[in-house]
DNA sequence: TGCGTTATCCCCAGAACTGGGGAGGGATCG
DNA sequence: CGATCCCTCCCCAGTTCTGGGGATAACGCA
């Protein structure tokens, strides 16, 4: 599709050295460098503005969908002399997972065609889901998830939502004691100690859903 | 493309917890009087699959992406009782601010074709930034979501395990107190009073993630 | 230079959680 | 029938959180 360069990351910043994250890119070497060297993960306008989406941008409309520092500019100059010409941004969020995009560069000086933008964004998407199915595939063979009663889900929701066993109790229109049970039989099967990880893990293996928490 | 039934829904916004979401249906009436009668908990099992994938996918593929509860089978049954058939849904994810997903359905007997997928995909993404953009421009400005220090994120990340504040400061070489504040700290800054609630936002705007927690 | 931010530490009182123990009633299944 | 699961309620002791106050030092930015 005439692109040169491309990228496919997670956005994760370099705190947890162990992380597993995806990077597949084959950007110019000068500019990986100074990427890596200025901690840029968080201040990468293009990264920003991908978190602003859910739809591919051409990055030359950066500017209308964040507000711009000259120290954006400055790193999008940066970008520029070391070769990379106008590109296109898929955004991936996944709730509960690092952020990624995958981004598609041009030469520069070599000019973008528009058109492509949807078919760009299916591409990018497949991409960023396959690479995402293999990442979680060499990872996590987490214990197999169990099987909590609907009263126990019903507690481990309001708990996400910070309720007290209390406030629990008067919403479900039950004993605070029989919530606190419930939610003590609750640990007990996922084997956790603390009502912060049972609402994560709730979250992760999908018996609960942010939607039922956030609103 | 065949579909009878489309939904084009935000699951919450943040950041305009009013009445501002975006909601767009032509479901057949009794399902939707049967949604909103229904659960107040444990939400939609097609919802709770789309908080995990950025790709489209048929229904009929749920139960390999999260693991059901009886209650969901029977979710989806009266789903396909009121006239509801296959269908795809295109989730959407903006981090900190939207959470939402596009459907597309057959009528109840009516086939799926599977290759249609690509092209729902794109015109789901479309059609949902399309009503994000309108729903923005007739709202106020947008509070951006509130950053976390380095310092307060790995006390976070840590909380997300299940550690106690006496423990994170072990790991982290400080005394107890300060992870005490600095816990404090990122409770205002989202504005919860649990640490719970803390873990669970900074989750779903992506300054931790699953794996930094669950490896 | 002053101001804001960050990180570090301290005290305290009241509320909330956690891990033990126990118990009764109803439903389902073989 | 007995076994098993689920929901409900109760007691207690110890630990942990939470929300108020404080304080100092380092850093960058204007």
């Amino acid at each position: 599709m005439g692109f040169r360069y491309f990228a496919l990351v997670h956005h994760i910043d370099l705190l947890n050295p162990g992380s597993t994250a995806v990077r597949l890119v084959n950007y110019p070497r000068d500019w990986v460098d100074a990427f890596e060297e200025g901690r840029l993960y968080a201040a990468d306008p293009i990264h920003r503005a991908s978190h602003t989406t859910t739809m591919g941008f051409a990055w030359s409309k950066v500017e209308a969908m964040i507000s711009l520092h000259p120290r954006d500019h400055a790193v999008l100059a940066a970008a520029r002399s070391a070769g990379l010409g106008d590109g296109f941004t898929i955004p991936a969020h996944v709730p509960g997972e690092v952020n990624g995009s995958c981004s598609f560069a041009m030469r520069e000086g070599e000019d973008l065609d528009e058109e492509q933008l949807p078919l760009v964004q299916l591409v990018g998407s497949f991409a960023f889901e396959a690479a995402r199915k293999i990442a979680r595939a060499t990872i996590a063979p987490i214990a197999a998830a169990p099987q909590l009663t609907e009263r126990q889900i019903e507690c481990v929701a309001l708990v996400a939502r910070g309720k007290t066993d209390w406030e629990i109790a008067k919403i479900l229109g039950v004993g605070a004691e029989t919530v606190t049970q419930h939610l003590k039989d609750a640990r007990d099967r996922y084997g956790v100690t603390k009502r912060t990880m049972l609402a994560i893990r709730a979250l992760f293996d999908g018996a609960i859903s942010f939607t039922d928490i956030l609103r």
